[in-house]
DNA sequence: TCGGTAAGTAACCGTTCGGTTACTTCACAT
DNA sequence: ATGTGAAGTAACCGAACGGTTACTTACCGA
């Protein structure tokens, strides 16, 4: 056969998603890459071929991975309004955390990449519409689940949490104070809890 | 004296806005800037310095002029809850016209270099400052006009809008469904009316 | 009209970019 | 033990990068 690797490809790709996500597609080398992934120059290309493939398959990793897990509360079939909000309130947490002046890989390449590389535009879109498919599972289940009420556009609403989700993660890339996004949280509690139905009691 | 120069400094600063806002600091480069700006390379230099030194101006340019009048409806002193209301409105039209997949300098820029480059960071806080300062203005004159609840935390409100406004560029600039973007905006409008005080007749 | 000064031009600088080539190392089936 | 073929190494490639130099043009005060 042959020699081994002496690299893990998923090792590689939880490094590339560091790099990328902290100094975006233009703003990183290849030389910067092979550092950071410390493996050769030559192995790197044979294992992704070129820096515009390891970025999309980094994008992919991204999403398979970090975001399932990110998501993973509003993403579950049986979350509810509660769900909602205690995501809100997670991602204005991590804004002092692991999120802290890097944002999300997916959010930041929305905005340097998106509208410039088609492939890169493709996963963003994919991305967006399963944040909005999420919100929009969460609520109709909170829906039935009593927490909303009958009246609400669901899809109206689940646009709206979409928009405010990518404005948070924009905000932690761009070093916003943690208060005005923990406040942000807080009011989209507020909001949700207004959209109860009247008691009947 | 002199020969006198054959460009004019603010349509030059006008067309960098376009070529940044399009593709980042980054993704341009300064041949790309003499091109676009239809100016000669060494004149380029000595009027702004360096990319960097001319990149600032730009921001500096975007801010004083483009921004000013965009955000005017919400900065006028006596802009009231209406204003916001329109102001989300109109980003969400813009969405498809002047704003379509380029979406705002600045926010592009909060995303791309904020956190990397600190003259960029500066621009950035203080662009956010803006914002939240207008909101927070034009909320505290609408509870005064009797649009607004008094219970209302006027400061967590502004914060709140102050995100979903950047959500809407951000999405403006991922090419985001026009119509997530207008259901935001409704869905702002609606929130702001839950927030009307109890009729009094 | 003419000298001085700054704008405009174009060729060029060293560096870094993304990517490749020629060569060495070494695990494994035989 | 040994031949094979992929992994690993390092030097290297042309192109594009941001920025500069040496020179020409043309406006303006005298």
């Amino acid at each position: 056969m042959s020699r081994q690797k002496q690299y893990d490809r998923t090792e590689l790709l939880d490094k590339a998603v560091e790099l990328f996500r902290r100094q975006g597609f233009n703003g990183t080398s290849t030389a910067e890459l092979v550092a950071e992934l410390g493996v050769n120059r030559k192995s790197m290309y044979a294992e992704f071929g070129s820096k515009q493939d390891l970025f999309e398959a980094t994008l992919e990793h991204y999403d398979r991975n970090h975001l399932t897990r990110v998501l993973a509360p509003i993403e579950a079939p049986d979350a509810g309004v509660d769900a909602i909000r205690r995501a809100f309130a997670g991602y204005a947490s991590a804004s002092e955390g692991w999120f802290h002046g890097r944002g999300c890989l997916l959010c930041n390449t929305a905005v340097e990449r998106a509208a410039l590389d088609p492939a890169s535009g493709a996963y963003v879109a994919a991305y967006l519409d399963r944040i909005n498919r999420a919100f929009h599972n969460a609520l109709e289940v909170g829906q039935r689940a009593g927490d909303l009420d009958e009246a609400v556009d669901l899809e109206a609403l689940a646009a709206f949490l979409t928009t405010a989700l990518i404005g948070v993660a924009a905000s932690i890339r761009a070093e916003a104070p943690p208060e005005r996004l923990h406040a942000t949280s807080r009011v989209v509690s507020d909001f949700l809890d207004m959209h109860r139905p009247a008691v009947r009691n």
